[in-house]
DNA sequence: CGGATTTGACCGGCGC
DNA sequence: GCGCCGGTCAAATCCG
């Protein structure tokens, strides 16, 4: 325990060194993009400049630990550690600085948390706190207060699945099975066993529609092909854990505001839409769900729905965000999310068919006519975006030639149904970096945090955005929301889209789903 | 034979 | 205090 604890200390000083390096570089990115930004749109609200960087950061999941570590030369013992950590930094780089936006002080030790010696502390790293607990769980290093006040967050995925359990990429062990009382299926409780102290568990209930909880996040490496599932969860778990709590203690059935109505009318929507009820507004849109996922009274749970629900629409397919609350937080401290992952097809496979990819509360129509003043059509968002992309990426290949990588990618992604996790995670990541700013100015508010936002994915698209792109499609996930993000850096805009994006952005609503996804165009 | 699954018992939290 | 219920344990069973 001695030499555990000793090597412990040692890595918390490595640690706090990496992430200080980190933050200097960060903030040197930052500035360059930004200039980069700003020559673009020099009316760029200075507000976003104050917040962007926790959401850079945000958006870097489990990336912060992994680049400056290879610098590190430390033992085996240490490394294994730091192995260990890097699955880790999935959950605790989102909760960390996710939940303070506009606060340069990043928690500079956060190993506490990673130490594994014993599972309780993991438990407890591995969860993502409120924002409130930070601070005393940074300073004090309480460990018995943070397994007292920190809740687990749980992300349940919702999906149409043939097989009794989700393939996504970890391996699970069954450890029980119970009936849940008013559920005729059967519920039954997984351990990821990649690792044997691993937190993370699984109960799904076998369904015509699966739902999974992921309870924690990994501390282990991870396959590659469970990497989507896994920061899918973790970005959720942070969007939850951060932002719902630490902006917004509202209460389920609060005032909705005026946007409230259109949480049930994602579904209406044209193309692909991202329904994030509270965009505009400091405070989200409630609604009790019919079901709540959530078995647990006391776990704040986000839910990522992959299912296809009944849609009397036309809209090949919905993409929405909901947020939810539900009567199983006593405190209502935390309050569930639902993302709404939804297609026509009963196969869940994603359809990205008519290609409008709309982050706002309200139906594009209505955003059009409501952004009009902002100048914010969608060919000024393209071309800043191919003009972006170009000049941020010499050495990215020519328009045509893009275009044509891009579309190969779209089949193959909309093909993997692991895409939906990665463009989760990444969705989730924006939501909760978007939640974790202290909104203000009404209806402003909400505008400048998509600003923020969306200049998160500003910056990541300074990376190569295609060549990140992974066997299980995170990649592309990642490259499609920075281009998304990339083309708004105005305020109140609640819809972006992607302007170099393979997504046909014709408006027709009546195409069928796989109509749509075998007419992906590249616009541009 | 070893690992995974099943399944009944057990435990603890919570509500009444 | 008691019972319900979700979650876990562990022996039995299954399976490759």
């Amino acid at each position: 325990m001695g030499e555990v604890r000793e090597e412990n200390e040692r890595l918390k000083m490595v640690l706090a060194r990496i992430v200080k390096d980190y933050q200097s570089l960060q903030t040197k990115f930052f500035g360059i993009a930004q200039q980069e930004a700003a020559t673009q749109f020099a009316d760029t609200a200075p507000k976003d400049q104050e917040i962007e960087e926790p959401e850079l950061v945000s958006l870097s999941l489990g990336r912060i630990s992994t680049e400056p570590k290879k610098e590190e030369k430390n033992s085996n013992s240490s490394k294994c550690k730091e192995d260990d950590h890097e699955g880790l930094s999935l959950g605790l780089d989102c909760k960390f600085e996710v939940s303070n936006p506009g606060s340069t002080e990043r928690a500079s030790n956060p190993s506490p948390e990673n130490s594994l010696e014993e599972p309780k502390e993991e438990e407890a790293g591995e969860t993502w706190p409120p924002s409130k607990f930070l601070k005393t769980m940074r300073s004090g290093d309480d460990e018995v207060s943070q397994q007292t006040q920190v809740k687990k967050a749980r992300v349940s995925v919702r999906a149409r699945c043939d097989t009794p359990t989700m393939n996504d990429g970890c391996q699970w062990r069954k450890y029980g099975q119970k009936i849940a009382k008013g559920n005729p299926c059967p519920r039954a409780y997984y351990r990821c066993t990649v690792a044997p102290a691993c937190p993370v568990q699984r109960c799904a209930e076998d369904m015509s529609i699966l739902i999974t909880t992921y309870e924690g996040t990994h501390n282990h490496p991870l396959p590659v092909s469970a990497t989507a599932m896994a920061s899918t969860t973790s970005a959720a778990a942070s969007m939850l854990m951060s932002g719902s709590i630490s902006s917004r203690p509202t209460l389920a059935g609060a005032s909705l505001g005026p946007l409230a109505t259109n949480t049930t009318s994602a579904a209406d929507l044209h193309g692909l839409n991202f329904n994030l009820a509270d965009n505009t507004r400091a405070r989200p849109s409630f609604y009790l769900p019919s079901s709540s996922v959530s078995s647990s009274t006391t776990y704040p749970t986000i839910t990522l729905d992959l299912t296809a629900p009944p849609s009397s629409s036309a809209s090949s397919s919905s993409f929405q965000l909901n947020r939810l609350s539900t009567s199983n937080f006593p405190a209502q401290r935390y309050s569930p999310t639902s993302f709404n992952f939804s297609s026509t097809e009963s196969n869940s496979q994603p359809t990205w068919g008519n290609g409008y990819l709309s982050y706002g509360t309200q139906p594009y129509n209505k955003n059009q006519q409501q952004l009009g003043s902002l100048s914010l059509g969608r060919q000024p968002q393209e071309s800043f975006y191919q003009a972006y992309m170009q000049k941020n990426n010499p050495a990215a290949p020519s328009q045509q030639s893009l275009t044509e990588s891009i579309a190969a990618a779209t089949k193959a992604i909309t093909s993997d149904p692991s895409f939906r996790s990665a463009l989760a995670a990444a969705i989730a990541s924006i939501v909760g970096s978007g939640n974790s700013g202290t909104t203000t100015q009404g209806n402003q508010g909400s505008g400048e945090n998509f600003g923020q936002n969306l200049k998160w994915g500003e910056q990541f698209s300074a990376v190569p955005p295609y060549t990140s792109t992974t066997p299980n499609g995170n990649g592309c996930a990642s490259s499609f929301l920075n281009r998304s993000a990339s083309s708004n850096t105005q305020q109140g805009s609640l819809m972006f889209l992607p302007p170099a994006l393979p997504f046909s952005t014709s408006k027709s609503a009546s195409a069928s789903p796989v109509d749509n996804r075998d007419h992906i165009n590249i616009n541009r």
